[in-house]
DNA sequence: CCTGAAACACTAAAGGC
DNA sequence: GCCTTTAGTGTTTCAGG
């Protein structure tokens, strides 16, 4: 059951943006501002829920105040036809908040996540260099994030 | 207003976890959960929202059904001193998710969010380029998120 | 912490494109 | 036929005691 973007309209759009900014937000009021009655604006999210294009209702944290301050990407090389296998070891795992096949740098791209400078390099060589079929890593260490998707 | 690691308890840990799983959760049932009452828990989450700890109540979505489907990381050098100015106008940007400060392959690293292929060519040529203070980009392609931040 | 009032969410059924 | 609306019912939230 993919969704097709041919399923999803432009009120679509408008409330998934409106949730976007605060999911909080009554139905009621939603509906006002699409110029739309409340069981509109309710029927149409559980079709979006339905559909997967709304996959949860959650909230955005600041990663430094729940003591996840530290960021770094790591380009990675697979050993040759265990690129699949490796990234869903890795997906696994609760610090690395993201996995991406690519093809300039490495075979994978993965966005860390942790405590600290020292907890992020334990991380590496303990629970990302370990993982069956890793050939070899390059660390990006971040210093500052200007914007990120928390 | 900085939110200190040691303002929080291992009751807001728990909460914040509830709370991203599913925000739509009534107060009643988390207060069951948790063991303590209603009132508690939303005090807890008003506490938690003024510290800047939950930034917001939103919605994950899919960005393959949003027509939002391609990705794209740019390693980014900017004009020597010009690091920081160039990081502010390109957060500001709908298209970049992303933007890191980093110092080992160039200056910023990127997270660029777009339909397809050549939309995403065309807002690296035309919307980051050209922005004043880029010296040079590297642009690396994602083939496949196995796991993304959405 | 408890209570009561108001706002909100949900269900089912009827109407319009 | 599908989507939207309407009306009626139940739940949740929130202020004052």
């Amino acid at each position: 059951m993919r969704p097709a973007a041919a399923d999803i309209d432009e009120l679509d759009i408008r409330l998934v943006e409106i949730l976007q900014k605060d999911s909080s937000t009554p139905s009621v009021k939603i509906a006002g501002m699409l110029r739309v009655t409340e069981g509109t604006v309710r029927n149409r999210v559980n079709k979006l829920r339905r559909l997967g294009v709304i996959r949860r209702f959650t909230i955005s944290i600041d990663p430094m105040a729940m003591g996840q301050g530290a960021i770094a990407f790591v380009l990675l090389n697979a050993a040759p036809g265990r690129t699949a296998e490796v990234a869903k070891r890795l997906a696994a795992l609760d610090v690395v908040a993201e996995v991406h096949e690519t093809h300039t740098y490495g075979d994978l791209l993965l966005k860390v996540r942790a405590r600290g400078p020292s907890d992020l390099a334990d991380i590496v060589a303990s629970r990302i260099k370990t993982v069956p079929g890793v050939a070899g890593t390059q660390v990006i260490t971040v210093l500052n994030a200007w914007k990120d998707g928390a």
